[in-house]
DNA sequence: TTAATGCTTCGGTTATGGTCGAACTATGAA
DNA sequence: TTCATAGTTCGACCATAACCGAAGCATTAA
């Protein structure tokens, strides 16, 4: 025993309910300011203060002083990646939270995951382009095709300035709720990205869910057939 | 908020320091007894009962009954994986353990990582592989590539076998120590089988250092050359 | 300046949950 | 059978840390 880093140290900060909730929270890639995140996590400002304080030393978020408001956002997409594994474990223990309401259901739907697509529309996004060949998946990991790097320069994403930066172009994200993968790295927030630019979505003010428009729903089918409907 | 499985309750049962200290034991791969895991994480075998029955019940862990004995392992990839992320944002808040004794050491130069090897020499391998074109990394996932196939097959790996299985077959893996990846998946796995059965390498009972003879460790440089002896 | 808002710090209360001793069950050995 | 070992369950104790009220600090508006 006594052997790597505190796993313990992490993972309780973690735990807490209200943190656990303001981390949740930030999983929709926004900044948030602490009140925000108080009314989130439904407790006293003072309280969540002191939470933040605590997740902000231990490095998971990154803070902005912006006049008198300070926003937190997490501070990289490590940490989005172990929060989105601990939904998959906890979802996978069957412990979901109580009911699922009207607002569960949008979210089930369609929501970011830090910043791409995830939910119903994610994966069907995903089985898409695997099924047009755009994307193959090479020992479960995700790989542009020649075919789709055409098919990402048609709908006007700057594929090259993507390769240029570090980030991983293509990652696969597992769906807690679907169990299934989507498209994450950097090409998935451009596509995300586009989605809004083009109004065919926008995201919802108070939680993770991606309101598609009617046209802009009809225009994502028609890019992102499913295989029976070809 | 209220949206999503329940990130806390996991998190909860990975943050207490006997429950983490387990769980870091089992990463070890190794399954072990109700008393092992107990003296792993310093309390009594009641206590240790109580853990290990919640983490159970969690999901986290699959018990199997052998006699009088009770042996617990992780349940699956996926459990590991979020306890490596963890152990990558411990390491990266600056959170390591106490001290680095000379068990740490053996440690930090190899080491296995739930069943495969990492550390230094997992790293080494890793670039080597690299090095000599059997794997590239696509987006910062490994493939490998027709000469790395046959060069796994002169290493009497049954590649076809492990394609067969539905596990992933290579996978990239951060190591907390290094920062820097090396090969998991069915064939690190397979390659960390054969360091054994060669003799190349034992693991030590105690830990999860694995220590290689002298002998192994030169085979396993001449195998594995780092591009500066090229 | 004063007032209002956003956030932090301090102090005291409370409860959740980790801990062990002791008693109990189950499997295997003598 | 009796004894020994492995693990579980129960009950009571205790410490950690989450919580809020109140007061304090900082920034912007009037």
């Amino acid at each position: 025993m006594k052997e790597g880093p505190d796993i313990a140290y992490i993972a309780t900060l973690i735990g807490d309910p209200a943190r656990a909730n303001m981390l949740t929270a930030l999983m929709s890639g926004k900044a948030l300011t602490v009140s925000e995140l108080a009314q989130e996590a439904g407790v006293t400002i003072q309280t969540a203060s002191a939470h933040l304080s605590k997740l902000d030393t231990a490095g998971l978020l990154r803070p902005r002083k912006q006049g008198r408001h300070k926003y937190f956002s997490l501070s990289n997409d490590d940490v989005a990646h172990v929060l989105e594994g601990l939904m998959g474990l906890a979802a996978g223990a069957g412990h979901l939270r109580k009911r699922t309401g009207p607002k569960d259901a949008a979210l089930r739907e369609a929501r970011v995951c830090y910043n791409h697509l995830a939910g119903d529309m994610g994966t069907q996004m995903f089985d898409s382009l695997t099924a047009q060949g755009h994307v193959v998946l090479d020992n479960e990991r995700p790989m542009l095709t020649a075919s789709g790097a055409a098919f990402v320069a048609d709908f006007d994403i700057d594929l090259d300035a993507l390769r240029r930066a570090r980030a991983p172009l293509c990652r696969e994200c597992l769906d807690w709720s679907e169990r299934r993968s989507h498209l994450a790295g950097s090409l998935g927030r451009a596509f995300l990205n586009r989605f809004e630019a083009l109004s065919w979505a926008r995201r919802d003010q108070n939680s993770r869910a991606v309101l598609f428009s009617r046209e802009g729903a009809e225009a994502f089918r028609r890019l992102f057939p499913l295989k029976i409907t070809l």
